[in-house]
RNA sequence: GCCUUGGUAGCUCAGUGGCCAGAGCGGCACCCUUGUAAGGUGUUGGCCGCGGGUUCGAAUCCCGCCCGAGGCUCCA
């Protein structure tokens, strides 16, 4: 009875668990270090990230610092209806998501990929897909529909490879650039895998693939993406202090395309782990993956990119090529930005170790769900916070209209990590300056309400906007958490 | 999936065999009309995760399940 559930287990990880690697460290002049002859002074990050990979240390009993802050600003939450590792998403928090959504669609787009939509589930009785499956190395979830089985995908590689597989493509189109922003990729880990927004059962990610015509074609456009996905980090809010780059790739690779390791390495700017196999296990030869280390010492991938020497030919995706032949492409899976609840776990744990510095925690301002509180004195002053807040354009600004006392309001808002709040009362009225309330800073800041826009839209113009995703009164909103 | 650990009011938690299960915060009502991190009074909140068992008696002990966290493992 029990094997009758017959769990679809890949070939690819059954193979993992032969897989032997071999662990290095490429410091930024080329050198190749062995691991245990590099000293780690200076790169704390990297020695906590390469001793999670390579010393397998995980050892953790408390509860990771996001979980805390995702609910109590009402972001995210569980969903105990669902299967865990689903979650639901307040409006602030689907606000967070959809602007990284946005952006980085926009830089994708900017990159020249084409964005497609392609199915949440596929037939587990396709040959092509029944080949893939067993590749790589992710659990399914099952659906049944009639009579046939179909898995949830937990990419995007299905339906742009068989878009591919359909499509006329000359030598002259690539690279070619497909690109999908998946909600949802589904995969079904292990359920103590799960942890919080790090690691989930259906996730967001961006996925663009770039059909190369060879090789040569290949490194160049993984150049050009590890720089989009370091540009896309960096909007986001990780700078590459936040940040620790991997290198995985067979040992064939590496002794002949050291250059291009190497540039990646200089480019990256820090030491960087190797990861290196005497066979090939994989779909792809080589592979780097940009990681996150929090609050627990964990580390997780953010960004990744992969060459892929495979899928051309089962997917029979062809080319035509300057002399005439019909040739299979080189294909690079990319995710720039990685899963985005993966990069709010992680804007998170950066706001936790604020708070272990001693440093108020904040969110990026373009992804503040409220940019400016307004806080009249007393109801008398509602009318005035209105004019203010008509004053400006394209910013989040809302009014605590609450029957409370300022020193509550301010407190609230201070707990809401909102960047700038302006008092409203009759101190205040028919001036061109205001008091602002700054963030992180001491003493409050006399500004225009003109100068305060220019000084948000400074920081935030090349990024998405979004109005604010609650009422502007805060009388009028609902506690979804507490 | 296996192992460890937890689940008590909307939230954070106290209560570990015995009267009607508690606190703070929140919500609601009233008072105050507020000046830069919590104003006051009152009041409302509980299948003590779910199901079964032991017992005169279970939030408390036992078994199963569900859900969270952590580990093995894995990854975006």
């Amino acid at each position: 009875m029990s094997e009758k559930k017959e769990e679809v287990v890949s070939e690819a990880l059954k193979a993992e668990e032969q897989l032997r690697s071999q662990w290095y460290i490429l410091d930024t002049d080329g050198k190749l270090w062995e691991f245990d002859q590099f000293d780690f002074k200076g790169h704390d990050n990297l020695r906590k990230f390469s001793g999670y990979e390579y010393e397998k240390d995980r050892t953790v009993t408390r509860t990771p610092p996001h979980v805390d802050l995702m609910r109590s600003l009402e972001l995210v939450d569980y969903e105990p209806a669902s299967d865990p590792g689903n979650f639901r998403y307040y409006p602030k928090g689907r606000m967070i998501k959809a602007l990284l959504e946005e952006y980085v669609t926009s830089m994708v787009h900017e990159y020249g990929g084409m964005e497609v939509e392609t199915p949440l589930m596929y037939s587990m009785e396709h040959p092509t897909l029944k080949s893939y499956l067993n590749r790589f190395p992710a659990r399914q979830y099952t659906i049944e529909s009639d009579d046939t089985r179909y898995f949830m995908r937990f990419a995007a590689c299905f339906g742009q490879f068989l878009i591919a597989h359909d499509a006329t493509i000359s030598y002259k189109n690539l690279p070619l650039k497909i690109y999908e922003m998946t909600r949802y990729s589904f995969r079904r880990e292990q359920r103590g895998e799960l942890t919080g927004l790090r690691r989930l059962r259906s996730f967001t990610m961006p996925d663009v693939h770039a059909i190369c015509r060879d090789l040569e074609q290949a490194k160049e456009e993984y150049k050009v993406r590890f720089k989009l996905s370091q540009d896309v980090l960096q909007g986001i809010g990780f700078d590459k202090s936040d940040y620790e780059l991997a290198i995985r790739m067979v040992r064939d690779f590496w002794d002949e395309n050291q250059d291009l390791v190497k540039d990646l390495a200089k480019e990256h700017g820090k030491p960087v782990l190797i990861e290196m196999w005497n066979e090939r296990f994989f779909y792809y030869i080589v592979k780097w993956d940009m990681n996150f280390v929090d609050n627990l010492d964990k580390a997780s991938a953010l960004a990744t990119d992969q060459i892929d020497v495979e899928n051309g030919e089962r997917y029979d995706i062809k080319y035509m090529d300057e002399d005439g032949s019909t040739k299979h492409p080189y294909i690079l899976h990319c995710s720039p930005s990685g899963a985005i609840e993966r990069d709010i776990y992680g804007l998170l744990e950066k706001a936790a170790f604020d708070m272990k510095k001693g440093i108020k925690p904040s969110l990026p301002l373009w992804l503040a769900p409220t940019q400016v509180r307004i806080i009249p004195v007393s109801h008398e002053y509602t009318p005035a916070a209105d004019k203010i807040r008509e004053e400006f354009n394209k910013v989040r600004v809302d009014i605590d209209n609450r029957d409370e006392t300022v020193g509550k309001k301010i407190r609230d808002a201070e707990k809401e990590w909102i960047p700038y709040i302006i008092v409203v009362g009759e101190k205040e009225a028919g001036l061109n300056e205001y008091p602002v309330r700054v963030r992180g800073q001491k003493n409050p800041e006399k500004m225009s309400i003109s100068s305060l826009q220019e000084k948000i839209h400074a920081v935030t113009g090349d990024k998405p906007y979004r109005p604010v995703p609650v009422p502007i009164y805060l009388q009028q909103r609902p506690k979804f958490v507490g």
